[in-house]
DNA sequence: TATTGTTATACTCTATAACTATA
DNA sequence: TATAGTTATAGAGTATAACAATA
């Protein structure tokens, strides 16, 4: 199975010249990048998983906790907790589903969509800052690769105790 | 200064189609991917920045505790603690500079040049089996996007107190 | 006095285990 | 008994502040 332009015994994620390597080298600082800048973000400053977790219940109103943890990458406490945290800042609405009393519907608040806005334009804003330095075929092939990649990392599969 | 598709007071990130709202949407995703792939490595199991400080040592063999630390987006006393931990599992050597004695060089050991090898190879491998779905041409893009992308995002400034 | 790195301490984020409530 | 979510607790990772050693 190769798939490289180098042997797999060679040095290619070291020398950071092939797909892999290049995604080990660029994905982790740009995420640094995104968590300094998220944490700039006054108003109602939100780490990523957070402006991710409100993205999805933009996308997705009334879904249940399990729905947004498994879109998130968390298990459900570190979910729970993090939900509670929105839900005490007023940028979450929890309720119980009427349905199945167990499951909760979780939704946007008007703060929470108010605070979801200015967080997008901040973070476009500055990131435009940073891609303005490339041609419109670049960033064209930027949002390609990007919505190549997109399906393929999905979260592990739960390993089995 | 119009750079995306949509104009700036739309929906462009929350809809996800423009080249910021899918870095904030794909980094992510793939940053929790490498971070449990790294975690389940055997041998060295390392973290996500514990394996970009070893690659970057071996690429920059007797560098100094800063130029690390600047190089992983950590700050000192961070990294100094990291530092401490691989050279604990004897993956790095740490001796004083000789020239200045306030200074660090790092090193990788043996030890800690095969631990990497190991991730390295074992890493490889696991991305191989996600992006052998995508076609040679497909796979170009991707490096090359990402080889646009990496020198844009370097570490933010100290914010000046 | 300025610089390099370490130690002390605290905070954020996440996980596992035990628990509650509902089905 | 099984499922959705919460609470209790612990561990990893990072930051700021104070410190030590060298220049």
């Amino acid at each position: 199975m190769k798939l490289f332009a180098r042997e797999s015994n060679s040095a290619s994620v070291l020398a950071g010249d092939d797909a892999a390597a290049l995604i080990m080298d660029v994905v982790p600082q740009i995420m640094n990048y995104l968590r300094d800048e998220m944490r700039l973000n006054r108003l109602p400053s939100l780490s990523v998983p957070q402006f991710r977790t409100l993205v999805f219940l933009y996308r997705h109103p009334n879904a249940s906790l399990s729905q947004v943890a498994d879109y998130i990458g968390l298990k459900l406490p570190s979910m729970s907790k993090m939900v509670n945290a929105l839900v005490v800042r007023k940028l979450l609405i929890r309720r119980a589903s009427a349905e199945d009393r167990r499951c909760i519907r979780l939704r946007l608040s008007p703060n929470g969509l108010e605070g979801l806005m200015q967080s997008r334009h901040r973070t476009e804003t500055q990131l435009a800052r940073i891609l303005v330095a490339l041609t419109p075929e670049q960033q064209a092939g930027i949002r390609e690769a990007l919505q190549i990649l997109r399906p393929l990392f999905v979260r592990r599969p739960e390993s089995a105790p």
